[in-house]
DNA sequence: GTCTATAAGCAGATAGAC
DNA sequence: GTCTATCTGCTTATAGAC
């Protein structure tokens, strides 16, 4: 039998066709460098039929990034670490950790489709200079992204600093996200420095380590709650590897 | 008397009008969003002219850029903040919150043309693709300013943490750059989040004062060295404002 | 060196047959 | 819904007059 979408849903299958193609090439490069005919190459069907369903290359792309901003956050680790509620001061401190080896992790092996690139080129290149794009862009990233991880995040770090402001909290959390997030964009600087090996695992596991001795210490916890919830990453990591 | 470079070097006067005006061209919008046709406009010179000095739009973008990066971070206090060699511990520290500083204002209230848009932009888009474009972009980065950057705040560092290895002083100038460069990259979130106001004086200098204290703390200062070098910032605020 | 005119090609969007 | 053929406009690059 052959239960493949194309039988079942003739009339979807251009359409989601195209929007996988456009996934896949928006990631890959920039708006203004994929033509709407590669798009419909690429999906195999006709050029005609990205005017038909989505009247615009951008409106193509708009929907295209909604979904694929939505859909990457939603692994199972990150939904996980969401929905966890920090107990203790120590369960804290160990889940930021947590948090900071998924998001290092992230930085150093991006998944395919890459949604970071996808996410820093636009906002900081084409889409910013059309309104309705940019508008999808950002508005998808808070909601999806943005918001969940700072509630969570605020919680996080307000059961480690019990006496801290919201404003304190808000500034933790910007200092731990540009961390983290440094290795990502500046990444072939950084290569190119010889300052991290991307292909290296011994770097990525160092980044990781420091990026949480560092935050924790920031923040002021003491060497031995920074130590246990060390421990646990270094769990995580003879896990995975 | 009429000393314009336009009547003393007629030869040289459309290559360095072209220069400038691809300069703030690609600083406010991205490569492939600027056409040759713009570029000449914008410099008032024919359009064959880009051919006749560069042969190509791509090389015009390579020159441009290239002296762009190399002028943009030769300002006054750059330099003096380079060629500062840290005495004490104490004045290290100092140092490290005027780099700060210096880095934060850059990001909140960047100048134009803008080289740090056009950089990041560019790595994380278009240039990627083009390997000749991609690398006059970051050597030139590195050469220009992470280099000396990267061997000044390694100086500075050891001389507040002189026990550390060289790897851990590599680590701490990341999430010290990676803080600092957070309040550029995702400016459209913050902004739109209502995190950071960025037209708002006290949302810059608390953001300084946060990063200041989070990476001293981070880096192993006590309250006291942290506060003498925070007032030292609060001065150089009230001579700026 | 500077100019105009134009080549050669690709972009997104559309009209209309089937 | 899907296809082909085509329109309109823009791109970079070039040829050749002055």
């Amino acid at each position: 039998m052959n239960d493949s979408p194309e039988k079942k849903c003739p009339k979807l299958c251009a359409k989601h066709a195209l929007l996988k193609a456009a996934e896949e090439l928006f990631t890959r490069h920039a708006y203004s460098a994929v033509s709407t005919r590669d798009i419909a190459e690429a999906a195999g069907v006709n050029l005609g039929a990205i005017q038909y369903y989505f009247s615009s290359k951008s409106q193509l792309f708009v929907e295209a990034v909604r979904a694929l901003i939505a859909r990457y956050w939603r692994t199972e680790d990150f939904l996980e670490f969401l929905s966890e509620v920090p107990a203790t001061r120590e369960s804290a401190a160990s889940q930021l950790c947590t948090f900071i080896y998924m998001m290092i992790h992230e930085m150093f092996y991006p998944r395919i489709p890459d949604a970071c690139r996808i996410l820093y080129r636009e906002i900081l290149g084409n889409a910013a200079e059309d309104t309705e794009m940019f508008e999808a862009l950002i508005s998808s990233t808070i909601k999806e992204f943005g918001e969940p991880l700072h509630n969570q995040l605020a919680q996080i770090l307000q059961k480690i600093c019990p006496k801290a402001s919201d404003l304190e909290i808000n500034l933790q959390i910007q200092s731990i996200m540009g961390q983290c997030t440094h290795y990502f964009i500046n990444r072939p600087i950084l290569g190119r420095m010889k300052i991290i090996e991307f292909s290296e695992q011994q770097d990525f596991k160092r980044a990781v380590e420091h990026v949480c001795r560092f935050t924790l210490r920031a923040i002021g916890c003491g060497e031995g709650i920074i130590g246990k919830s060390l421990l646990k990453i270094l769990e995580l990591e003879t896990q995975n590897s």
